[in-house]
RNA sequence: GCGGGCAUGACGGAACUGGUAGACGUACAGGACUUAAAAUCCUGAGCCGCAAGGCGUGCCGGUUCGAUUCCGGCUGCCCGCACCA
């Protein structure tokens, strides 16, 4: 009996064998297929790894295991997604340097992750706060400049009044910033922003070219928010026949248009307020609407609000009748054209509008009650009514016609329009990359010449905000006063910098090619590896994220950097593993399980094990104590079990690990990890029940084991007297002629309930399988001397008498 | 409000294209070992019943020889989106 199984000891013990073998360095070696695997580069936070992490990098890394081998060339990178307010503040609150905060993290980080054993390329490691990594990040940033991708912009903008940081629309959940759950206020600022409305449509589309999970897919879909419809100008006699520009998406409903809203933002309400007749209840209006916060606006949108511009009319084009223009903070000035043709009749909005300032209801498509209710439909039996040319015609029909007498009448034209706003791109914070541009009086903004990047961040005093909204750069006079790389005059550093998403959108490709100080990453590495085969991260990621890097990643493929016009062939997200009371992990519900008090009582393989086991990949699931220490059981038990492999006899595997091996290969493929361990589980419940365990069949099992439990695998491995490693042997493959029985258990069922088993010959004839199973006492009880009616056999599993 | 998903023992969950519901693990009970406990090993177990049997996959109904699986309706939970014209 050898000793009991001392994880520790044998965990460091192969880290370090892979290690100094290098064996899981990528190589680009054109005789083998390639498989780039790819997990979310982590934010090295103080705290420290948590539980949720292994989750998605066990599975991906049980993937790449396995496609080693099967002999593929294996990508699988790891690296540092390290700009970022924690750090930043933490480093406020103690005064030191955020690099040093930063360098600690990641030494924390790769010292947890190094412990769990992951087959991570750890020579390709990546830091986005590097300035050999980010002097790429910021040359991105000029080609998206020089191709009228970046300008700036002074706008509104989202700012928190706790973390004093302007954020991006992404940022902000309920009127809320997303990281410190203040509520945020609206303020006029100059910004960067990078035009990636211009990729809208091709974001949406190329959605399609992609294998991503449906839910991932709709929530892109969604936030890319594509309408289509057509603009219509309806003109405003009070000015001059100026056309008021608006967008519908139902251009068959023109005939039931009563009135016209224009967003309290419109341009044209300032130049229509002196000739309205109530220019005070209109300006008090506005006020009203401009103190009222995106929330309130949105939120507590349930009661309507708005007022006429008096005596202000628009004129249909169509029907040529004249309507009121209102305002009314229900439309936005940030969508479509800040303007709406109101048509009660068949829009909620506007028809609860209609009804509370008492205008005019007409019915123009047919099927509901107007009086009651708004009408929407676009089924085919809802036809246009009151609609002149358009009556009698299915909404589709309808929608065509239109577009096409507006564009004949040359007052309007088919139109596209997406809730997709550009990125704000500015920050006013320190630890960020820089933004290389300079303003200079004479030139206006010009970019740093290539051979000055990267453009370091300069060491300052103090790294808090100042109380204006200043990046604490703008306080280093040396570093922002330089010359125009222009006109040599003299001209100012931009002293934003940059969001956390900038580093996060390419980092994939500098994986590709990490020590590249000509490019960003060489064509022929990124031709070799990209696109990623495997994305795997969290489901809080799969809007923004995704949706910024597939930007930049097209961007750069238009610029014919990246080879390919989509990133990342397939993306599948985790759930999120809870605490103990079904609550989501935080400090302060002081629920969290640190990974490193698991891994120094059980060891890597039972926290693998356990967090591929304890329930479906994608689902949200309460981490269990004493499931672990079943999973620490299961390990012990294998080790025991090893004593009993008889290694002479070592003819050829049993159909029962045939079986395995072809569940176990199925499930890892479907991300069926659970299942994948339970097949283990039983084959280890069965070895257990033998005298002797084959070595033939061992073997195999060590092979199947070896990504879930990467040491102890190669512990037994070793143990059974082998020199190569197990992760450097073939994956096993399922003989098919093994897979088939000779006999098969058929249930006997009499209508419909089971009454016996019986065990017959595969493939039995259908007649002779009925004579077994009606001489089955069971059977003939129920049957209780009736003769049955009719008999339903399916060939190898049932047999049911019907009476 | 709109869109999507889910609902199975005490618990996490399993069940291929409709074909023996509850694999695997946890917790539990009994036994062995031990002075004892832990650990380990063996055995049991969906619920009711001594048994025969009956009842069971959120609820009601349908299709079928047969439904956790398909269809209709309801309830509850979760996740997106949310004045987007």
């Amino acid at each position: 009996m050898t000793e009991r199984y001392n994880p520790k000891v044998a965990e460091a013990k192969w880290q370090k064998i892979w290690d100094e073998k290098q064996s899981f360095k990528a190589v680009e070696d054109e005789a083998k297929p390639k498989f780039y695997a790819l997990i979310e580069f982590p934010y090295p936070s103080g705290e420290g790894l948590h539980v949720g992490h292994p989750r998605s990098y066990t599975a991906l890394d049980i993937v790449s295991r396995k496609r080693r081998m099967e002999g593929f060339n294996v990508l699988y990178p790891i690296g540092w997604d390290a700009f970022g307010l924690p750090t930043e503040n933490f480093a406020i609150k103690t005064g030191q340097h955020p690099k040093v905060v930063t360098q600690k993290n990641i030494a924390n980080f790769r010292r947890q992750l190094k412990s769990l054993g992951f087959s991570f390329d750890w020579s390709r490691e990546v830091d986005t706060t590097d300035p050999d990594y980010y002097k790429w990040t910021q040359w991105i940033f000029l080609k998206l400049w020089e191709k009228g991708l970046a300008y700036k912009a002074s706008m509104p903008v989202n700012w928190c009044p706790s973390c004093k940081v302007g954020l991006a629309n992404e940022e902000v959940v309920n009127g809320e910033c997303e990281r410190c759950g203040g509520v945020v206020v609206q303020r006029q600022r100059s910004q960067w922003m990078l035009k990636i409305t211009a990729y809208a449509e091709r974001l949406l589309s190329d959605l399609d070219t992609v294998d991503y999970l449906e839910k991932i897919k709709t929530q892109q879909r969604n936030w890319i928010g594509k309408s289509i419809g057509a603009e219509v100008d309806f003109s405003i006699p009070a000015l001059k026949n100026k056309a008021m520009r608006i967008f519908t998406t139902r251009p068959d409903t023109l005939f039931g248009v009563t009135y016209m809203v224009l967003a309290p933002e419109h341009p044209f309400v300032q130049e229509l307020l002196p000739k309205c007749q109530n220019p005070d209840a209109v300006k008090a209006y506005i006020e009203a609407t401009t103190r009222k916060s995106d929330f309130d606006r949105t939120e507590g949108a349930k009661e309507v609000s708005g007022v006429a511009l008096e005596g202000i009319m628009a004129t249909n084009p169509i029907t040529k009748k004249s309507v009121p223009v209102w305002i009314a903070d229900y439309v936005l000035a940030t969508y479509g054209t800040g303007a709406i043709m109101a048509v009660p009749g068949h829009d909620e909005r506007d028809w609860r509008f209609a009804k509370k300032f008492k205008l005019p209801i007409i019915e123009v498509i047919s099927g509901g009650d107007v009086t009651k209710e708004a009408f929407i439909s676009t089924s085919d039996d809802a036809v246009a009514v009151n609609s002149g040319p358009l009556n009698g015609l299915r909404p589709s029909e309808a929608i065509a016609k239109m577009i096409q007498i507006i564009e004949n009448e040359g007052c309007g034209k088919a139109s596209v329009k997406y809730k997709l706003r550009d990125w704000v791109f500015s920050r006013q914070r320190y630890w960020g990359e820089p933004i290389p541009m300079v303003d200079c009086p004479k030139c206006g903004w010009v970019p740093l010449p290539e051979s000055e990047l990267p453009l370091r961040l300069p060491e300052v005093e103090s790294y808090q905000t100042s109380d204006t909204g200043e990046s604490p750069l703008s306080l280093m006079t040396d570093w922002v006063n330089v010359k125009c790389p222009h006109c040599n005059g003299s001209a100012k550093r931009e002293t934003d910098t940059m969001p956390q998403w900038a580093g996060s959108s390419w980092y994939f490709l500098r994986y590709c090619d990490p020590h590249n100080d000509k490019e960003l990453a060489s064509r022929k590495s990124l031709e070799f590896w990209t696109p990623i085969d495997w994305y795997n991260g969290g489901m809080e990621h799969t809007v923004l994220h995704l949706l910024y890097s597939r930007f930049w990643h097209k961007f750069l493929f238009d610029i014919g950097v990246a080879p390919s016009p989509e990133p990342y062939s397939r993306r599948t997200s985790h759930g999120l593993i809870l605490g103990e009371n079904n609550e989501k992990m935080s400090k302060s519900r002081g629920n969290v399980v640190n990974p490193d008090e698991v891994v120094e009582t059980y060891g890597a393989d039972t926290l693998r094990l356990y967090e591929m086991f304890m329930g479906p990949f994608d689902q949200a699931i309460p981490w269990s104590t004493t499931g672990l220490t079943g999973m620490w059981r299961f390990i012990s038990r294998l080790w025991t079990l090893s004593d009993k492999v008889d290694v002479s006899d070592d003819a050829s595997a049993s159909r029962r690990v045939h079986k395995t091996v072809q569940e176990v290969s199925e499930r890892i493929e479907a991300m069926k990890f659970n299942t994948a361990i339970a097949s283990l589980m039983s084959l280890t419940n069965d070895f257990g029940e033998m005298e002797k365990i084959p070595k033939s069949d061992w073997d195999i099992f060590l092979k199947l084991l070896s990504p879930f439990a990467p040491h102890i695998a190669e512990e037994m491995w070793e143990k059974l007297g082998n020199k190569k490693l197990v992760a450097e042997t073939p994956w096993p493959k399922a003989d098919p002629a093994m897979l088939i029985e000779d006999t098969v258990t058929v249930a006997v069922q009499v209508n419909g309930k089971l009454r016996a088993t019986i065990i017959v010959a595969r493939d039995k004839p259908a007649k002779e399988v009925e004579t077994v199973a009606l001489a089955e006492e069971g059977v003939a009880r129920a049957l209780g001397g009736k003769a049955p009616k009719k008999i339903i056999v399916v060939p190898n599993r049932i047999v049911n008498v019907v009476v």
